[in-house]
DNA sequence: TATGAATGAGTCTTCATTCAT
DNA sequence: TATGAATGAAGACTCATTCAT
């Protein structure tokens, strides 16, 4: 039989995924711009142009959609954070500073790209208690999965002696996280220019690297 | 004959602060359990056992409620991170050490035992953007203020040499701000244990003290 | 026995009687500027500096207290209506011109002193029926009254013979008496100089008097 | 093919218009019985058996609603006014009692059959002051502009010389037409039969006429 | 007795969701 | 299947009235 069958309602399906796929972007926009409250299911089929109740051809509601474009955000960030860099691969304190450089610069570009993805972040982190426990339990899960992320990269580090021999892995793994995130939503927030920018990523590296001591 | 000044007036003024104040704590509460927006005017007033219109006869409206309750939230927040310890006060990094260690103790036992301001910290930097572009300006000015504070010890530190001659001492404080405030919240967050919260404390203090690197 | 009895509560009553008529007065103004339903129990407590439920032991609501404003205000118009001149007075066209003019004038006078009383009217008779069934009735037998006050004069001129002997005197009445009120009433309306006022006045008893016919 | 033209968009669209006609034909119908403060968004859509919130679909409140309703009512009289009988017409006395007449009936008439434009009128006359400063100018202009028109007819026959010489023609229009909306308010209230009516609009245009003098 | 703080019923308005076309 | 008009539940706010002092 193969998969001659339905080549129609493959078309079909096609658009409709298609159409989908419209509605979580243009969702993901709406949202990241004015928030989970200020959205309504109006203002995000005005903007694309459909009529409201199309929205819920393929969503559950609205609560169900701001589900996926989190979704979708979320994972956009842990790839950032996971992309191309193994844990494993670094094995001397100069190779760390240049894969983290990289690993900082890929964010900051990706981020200067597409802005909407960190909007999306402070939405779940910032408003998740606001909305719901079930979303408050996904912002946990979130970070914790981000910690467990850099936990690996500060662990490999210290194993290998680069990396301080006391070095608290899991609550500087928070901490570090906690950092990267306040600080790119923070950028968002006020309107930095990509100088700002730069030099706020310098300070986080440095302070990361070095401290503050002299 | 003593102070008879106007002793009826003076015992229903007293009464109407005092209800005044009880709304603004338990606004304060019910705004830092649920957020802005799932907070009714209603959960307030029965927690207080109040009719809702008292609540009215006290302040313009919720929004109104909740900009008092910010205001106090900021300026509880912002009297821990100026509290007892000038900038000018540490001469060497030990005692800058020991300011910032006892500015970091004061911090958590406060939020301890008052973790409602902190959570309507993160009630404002969170759902700023979801409630009012004004509700947004305030958070902005007050993580700009939190950043003069904290600049102005970096800058003591850097004149005095026992911080980084090479410190961005503006960016640093931003970083070091975001850091702070997102540990705070994340940790009022998960309800964690003194003792989680007290190797979070240790992580961020080695980390903003010496950096990762061995 | 006689009346020698409680000479304490005698002031007492004379105070009270007294609030109570100053409470009359200041709700016949803010009534009258701001119409029954803009008008609060509040506003007129305050105007007057005294506390709100004062009034409440001296009306039993706000209804109460507009009834009370309404019936003074009636019998203000009324008294003005019939002042001074019998229907029978007047036994030539010329006398009862005279006596029309007199009450016109007086009419005038009273109401530049006492602008309250006509804007009070306005309020029964244009809210009459935004209020209250009732308070519509009354208005509708207040109208029946002034029909009935008119009415006398006309036919008095009719069977002297100085007016139409085919005039409808009750129909007429009613004209005449809406004519009036309307006049009164938008010269209230539209803050009218005593000039202005005076010309609508001429204007009125000219048509009343001999039409607009060449 | 015909005409093609958007068949489906236009149902809906005469759909949509003929509900916004319906609003507003049946709040006239409940604004005009209770007056503006007792009618209640819900008393609206309860009789017209929609849901409260579809009249949110098509005025932006009730005070916007309440807007139409009375500009509709206040065309519709406006057109009664000034229809079919430019001033210019009457050249004499007789052509111009003729004229008057067949206005008047026309009034009456129309009224007759649709009797809530009259109490829609009130409702504008009489609550304007109770409602809003910017009805009330509403309201002020309207009865301008009925002066306007009445004043033109009677300069026309001033100038034509069957109407008094010393006429003071605006001072007078006001005079009339505050006579024939008072006399029609009046008759709106009590529920006057046609003969009633009849007698009061004979009793109005003989004074207007000719006065009361014999 | 006068006060004014407290009340709670009543109202307008919003918006996520459904349904007829 | 897509539409967008209609829905109704929910919430902020007002104000005449009551009650403890």
């Amino acid at each position: 039989m193969g998969r001659v069958s339905t080549p129609t309602s493959s078309r079909a399906e096609r658009m409709r995924l298609q159409l989908r796929e419209e509605i979580v972007q243009t969702a993901a926009e709406v949202f990241a711009e004015r928030g989970y409250h200020r959205t309504g299911i109006a203002d995000i089929a005005q903007r694309l142009g459909v009529g409201n109740s199309s929205i819920y051809a393929h969503f559950a509601g609205k609560r169900a959609l701001f589900d996926v474009v989190i979704d979708d955000a979320m994972s956009g960030v842990m790839s950032l954070l996971t992309a191309e860099n193994a844990p494993a691969a670094a094995d001397t304190f100069e190779d760390y500073q240049e894969q983290v450089r990289r690993i900082a610069s890929g964010f900051t570009v990706a981020l200067r790209d597409d802005p909407a993805v960190l909007r999306l972040l402070r939405a779940l982190l910032v408003e998740a208690g606001g909305v719901d426990e079930e979303l408050a339990g996904k912002a946990s899960a979130f970070t914790d999965a981000a910690t467990q992320v850099t936990a690996a990269y500060l662990g490999h580090g210290r194993s290998r002696g680069y990396l301080r021999a006391d070095l608290d892995v899991e609550a500087t793994a928070r901490v570090v996280n906690a950092m990267i995130f306040s600080v790119a939503l923070e950028e968002t927030r006020r309107e930095a220019t990509p100088e700002e920018t730069q030099r706020i990523v310098d300070a986080t590296l440095a302070l990361y690297f070095g401290g503050v001591a002299a």
